[in-house]
DNA sequence: GAGGCGTGGAC
DNA sequence: TGTCCAAGCCT
């Protein structure tokens, strides 16, 4: 069925889509689950090179399954929320022992595996297999708020009825090219802050636009602070791990925060999550 | 389902 | 040295 939408956004992507290597036709399966892994709450830019490292280091699952955890999560270098390392490396395992090798090609399939959610799920199977999903991201959820609802926001998480209106306007015939335009179209214009509606190809078919774009309605975005929580201080002592060439003392990572009580907490957490070792007394490292 | 989880660029 | 936010996932 079409949508009045469809032709306008697919005709804009046609004209002012990024050439980005995980898009290319000679791209994998498997790049392509790396890319959207990365690309979770993080920068096209700041992905691209991590991305480009990673593919000539580990081109196929099975490379990255023969290294230790350790050795993902010191090449992730500060793309940040570092468990997407280690996930990506118990993917790579899970699809060398249970998948020979392929990475699954069903939504179903890839759920299973970890940190693969809804979105990613979805995006995997439309990209690298050309299935038809909603692909339901913060850019396509952010879109269709104003151009349908007339919001300038979505809700905090999807609902329900975001789902069925995804689903409802995905088109017969070529699902992943309309899905990767809508998320273009939102990362490129409709963003969240600023958008360019000047240059939007269905401005003068956005209900919010038309509304005269009013501001978001309800309650705060909340806005989180980063100075001075265990985060940062996760972020400092894991990076002291990941830029040593082995195991470091304790005394190194004491140096880099102040706050005792936190610190330890904080290292408690990096152990528990299995992003840190203590390999002898006093020595700790990335997972062997 | 609310909160935790990194990092750095743009204002 | 503040706020917002960038292709989410997990508990």
């Amino acid at each position: 069925m079409a949508h009045p939408l469809h032709s306008p956004i697919l005709d804009w992507y046609a004209e002012h889509n990024r050439d980005l290597p995980w898009r290319r036709p000679e791209a994998t399966p498997w790049g392509i689950l790396v890319s959207e892994i990365m690309l979770q709450q993080t920068p096209v830019v700041r992905v691209l090179p991590i991305w480009e490292e990673w593919m000539t280091r580990w081109p196929t699952p099975e490379a990255l399954a023969k290294e230790p955890p350790g050795e993902a999560v010191r090449n992730w270098g500060r793309l940040g929320y570092p468990r997407r390392a280690l996930r990506l490396h118990a993917c790579a395992k899970a699809i060398t022992e249970s998948w020979h090798g392929e990475v699954p090609s069903t939504y179903d399939d890839l759920r299973t595996l970890p940190g693969i959610g809804d979105y990613t799920a979805a995006a995997v199977a439309s990209f690298a297999y050309g299935k038809s999903h909603a692909v339901l991201d913060t850019n396509v959820r952010r879109v269709l708020a104003r151009t349908i609802r007339g919001e300038e926001y979505p809700p905090k998480a999807t609902t329900t009825p975001e789902k069925r209106l995804a689903e409802s306007l995905i088109p017969p015939i070529g699902a992943p090219r309309w899905a990767v335009a809508v998320m273009e179209l939102g990362a490129l214009v409709c963003t969240a802050r600023s958008p360019r509606c000047a240059d939007c190809p269905v401005s003068s078919r956005c209900a919010w636009l038309l509304a005269g774009k009013p501001a978001h309605d309800g309650p705060e975005r909340k806005g989180q602070t980063y100075a001075g929580t265990d985060r940062q201080c996760r972020g400092r002592l894991l990076a002291v791990l990941r830029d040593a060439p082995g195991p470091v003392e304790k005394a190194l990572l004491d140096a880099v925060w102040a706050d005792a009580v936190q610190r330890e907490r904080a290292l408690d957490g990096l152990l528990a999550d299995g992003l840190a070792e203590l390999v002898d007394d006093d020595l700790y490292a990335l997972p062997g």
